[in-house]
DNA sequence: GCCTTGGATCGAAATCTGTCTATGTAACGT
DNA sequence: ACGTTACATAGACAGATTTCGATCCAAGGC
């Protein structure tokens, strides 16, 4: 896929004022990378080989309780940008990556071709 | 400047686990994000033509009261998203646009180029 | 069946946010 | 100087968020 692909699809932020009911739901999922803690798990998910992570890898690299992961890991599944999958005794988690594009593009600025 | 200029320059979410502080820093910005109000406040100031928005435009297109607009903007201002200017009797406010750029490209996934 | 381990859910405490009204400040007109 | 208009700041309050400990559920091993 080109880099204009996604780009050409929707307004974006940068390009036309935002209606009410987009607003609503583009603030979910920017809430969702408004913390430090949700950003981390993201990013420590997303740059995994293989695409996934077990939640017992990702409980230990926090200084927090257990029940806290947990309730981001919810957040940031709940605003579309992970999804999880139970194997056996552990729970895995993978980023979507069509939420992460999705915002990239609504973040770009139209490249204006030529002559403005 | 081409797409891949940007994407290369900071590893971004996706590739790295982020640090502590890096993720700090980030969820500050997204964050101020994470308000619809905030995101078409934004928006209107991105997409008008010349680049500038009086406050007096912003404030009556929402059923906010003028103080909650203006600590809307202060929030996007010092997230480093807006910059403001105050001409006579009048505030200005413009984006700006190294703070989407860089989001974006936090947000791109690098195309691993191909025999992944 | 029972115990252990991984993870989610519940309920409570502390803190942070969004919004308001009231007030302050800067620039302009008369 | 005075009044008016455009914004910003201050203080208050309701509701949301972050975090915790306690508990519950699912899967596996004995």
């Amino acid at each position: 896929m080109s880099p204009g692909a996604v780009a050409d699809c929707c307004p974006g932020l940068l390009t036309a004022p935002l209606g009410e009911d987009e607003s609503v739901e583009l603030a979910r999922v920017f809430k969702a990378l408004g913390d430090p803690v949700r950003l981390r798990l993201l990013s420590m998910i997303a740059s995994r080989d293989g695409g996934e992570v077990c939640v017992c890898d990702l409980t230990p690299a926090f200084d927090l309780a257990q029940p806290t992961i947990s309730h981001h890991l919810k957040l940031l599944r709940e605003a579309g940008l992970i999804a999880s999958e139970r194997r056996g005794t552990w729970v895995y988690y993978r980023l979507l990556p069509a939420a992460t594009d999705r915002l990239a593009a609504i973040l770009t600025r139209r490249s204006v071709p030529a002559g403005t």
